[in-house]
RNA sequence: GGCGCUAUCGUCUAGGGGACUAGGACGGGGCCCUCUCAAGGCCCAAACACGGGUUCGAAUCCCGUUAGCGCUACCA
């Protein structure tokens, strides 16, 4: 293949990175282009992680997947107050449970403080940033003045006009300083992969602090230095980062590098149309895989949410996700996390997974209930109950009930029919367990207990589900279930027959009204 | 306050000037299947925020209004 030679070549090349006027044709332009894409994501690891987090995670894997690009991880764990270790390793584990890969990393931003230094002083030395000895408090008190004239503050830039050696006087003196930039008034502008063009005027953003005063780089230096220096070509990130943007491309030009390409994404709401946040309930990825979410169909539900194939597709299988998958699809708006339809969407996974793919995550749930199986096979009784089933825990449940039958708790529906029934109830279930129990042990299959049960029924004049109805709250408490000889079958002979009586005693010289 | 972003059924969305009596999915209602439920199939209710333009023609383009959200730190 020719293409090898100019990849190389490409590869060596010193930044700017894109070329141009190169001699290479555009096909193979193009190509090499494609397959330097580069994205990152560059969570901060002060909580867990987010399922807006989640997704900006996943829409820059799928990106990098479809492109053939690299998608590099970078924690962002400068704010030394608040990230944590144990953070981190959240993130990179819901991350994994997601099945979200990187290439690269993770690289931990607090690494790179001497380049965020070098890169500060350097704007510093070619007078693009200047020395700021205003303190906190100083800060504060000019904030306050302007804000109660109702206009909005904006640094005044007095320390901008101090001489040479009145910056020399007050550093030597030991006065503590910070390096503010100085930002243009000319207009600052860019092409968004999911708005179109955005644009603000330089004048309209206020010279702010690049380094604090005990020389650790503020966020909006420390991302773009980071960028600059892992050629990051694609920033796909939170549109809460839109602002910053203008500033961050004032750093790009400032320091002489071509812009990324920047692509924002839309919040996710809660169901009362405000910021996702913890009074909402479940917000981070942890509490998904929690209560019985299935990685596949939670990606398969975030990247529906604020993004469209175009089309009527619902259930996307990760190699369409990531053929289908372009920034032009994203949604502007912002989206509400709909936890119904997760659900809705779990449950279309869980009946088309087969059982023994589903086996780990049911026995964990098994051990955290306490519920010991044993030897048994458990493989059948998955199957029998997870086309019923929306989670994993529901899921779980349910298997319970089947390995030990007197966990069956009565619900609403249950009642319902037992009182409905009357004395019918113990009556049918007790002749139903009589005839059941004539049937060789070898017989019980799902076949012949049909054959049975309906043999039964008509014997005794009795309608079909007037016979099966008991038996199916007898064994799970309610009146759903898989069909009713199947249930029998999962079930098994002696813990059937056992629980068909106990209940039928229960039911009889008892009150039936209970 | 300033700056910026956004605006189609309750929710997620399709739609990129005529193909729109605005399509699909979740949820809701009904029917079918069936021993029950789920799944599946069929049907119903449900939306272009408002006001101006542009145009022969606007959900689609432009401008306002309104509303929501974001940023406005020596946080990220």
């Amino acid at each position: 293949m020719g293409g090898k030679r100019p990849v190389a070549k490409l590869a060596t090349m010193p930044p700017p990175r894109f070329p141009r006027g190169t001699g290479l044709s555009l096909g193979t332009c193009l190509l090499s282009l494609a397959s330097m894409i580069r994205a990152r994501f560059a969570p901060s690891p002060t909580g867990y992680l987010h399922v807006g987090g989640a997704r900006t995670a996943l829409f820059n894997w799928l990106y990098a997947r479809h492109t053939g690009g690299t998608l590099i991880l970078r924690i962002e764990d400068t704010d030394r107050e608040r990230s944590t270790e144990a953070h981190t390793q959240v993130i990179l584990d819901g991350l994994a449970w997601l099945g979200i890969e990187c290439d690269e990393g993770p690289y931990f931003q607090g690494e790179y403080g001497a380049r965020h230094q070098a890169d500060a002083e350097r704007l510093l030395a070619e007078g693009k940033a200047y020395r700021c000895f205003c303190t906190r408090e100083e800060l504060e008190a000019q904030r306050a003045r302007v804000e109660v004239t109702g206009l909005g503050f904006r640094y005044d830039r007095r320390c901008f006009r101090l001489t040479p050696a009145e910056v020399e006087e007050r550093r030597g003196a030991g006065i503590p300083s910070t390096i503010r930039f100085l930002l243009q008034d000319e207009e600052i502008a860019w092409d968004d992969a999911v708005h179109g063009r955005i644009s603000f005027q330089g004048r309209d953003l206020d010279d702010f602090v690049i380094l604090r005063s005990d020389s650790t780089a503020i966020y909006n230096l420390a991302v773009v230095s980071d960028d600059i220096a892992m050629r990051i070509s694609h920033v796909i990130r939170g549109d809460d980062h839109i602002s910053n943007t203008p500033k961050q491309i004032a750093l790009y030009r400032a320091l002489g590098h071509p812009q990324p390409v920047f692509g924002h994404v839309p919040m996710i709401l809660g169901a009362d149309g405000k910021k996702l946040s913890k009074r909402h309930g479940a917000t981070a990825v942890g509490d998904y895989q929690d209560q019985g979410i299935l990685p596949a169909a939670m990606r398969n539900f975030l990247v529906l949410l604020g993004w469209a194939p175009g089309g009527d597709r619902e259930i996307l299988p990760e190699d369409e996700m990531i053929r289908l998958f372009s920034l032009e699809g994203i949604q502007k708006k912002a989206a509400v996390f709909d936890t119904t339809k997760l659900e809705w969407m779990n449950g279309q996974y869980l009946s088309a997974l087969p059982a023994e793919e589903m086996l780990g995550p049911v026995q964990r749930q098994l051990a955290r209930s306490g519920v010991a199986h044993g030897d048994r096979d458990l493989v059948p009784i998955v199957n029998a109950v997870k086309a019923r089933s929306r989670t994993i825990i529901h899921l779980a449940e349910q298997v319970a009930v089947r390995l030990d039958p007197p966990r069956a708790a009565l619900d609403p529906k249950g009642e319902t029919l037992i009182r409905k029934m009357g004395p019918a109830f113990s009556a049918n279930l007790e002749l139903a367990a009589r005839a059941l129990e004539a049937l060789d042990p070898k017989d019980w299959t799902s076949e012949r207990l049909l054959e049975t049960l309906k043999a039964a029924a008509a014997e005794h004049g009795l309608k079909l589900g007037d016979a099966l109805q008991p038996i199916r709250v007898a064994l799970t408490g309610s009146t759903v279930s898989e069909p009713v000889n199947e249930l029998l079958a999962v079930v098994g002979r002696e813990r059937s027959l056992r629980r068909m009586q106990e209940v039928a005693h229960q039911w009889t010289g008892g009150d039936a009204a209970a």
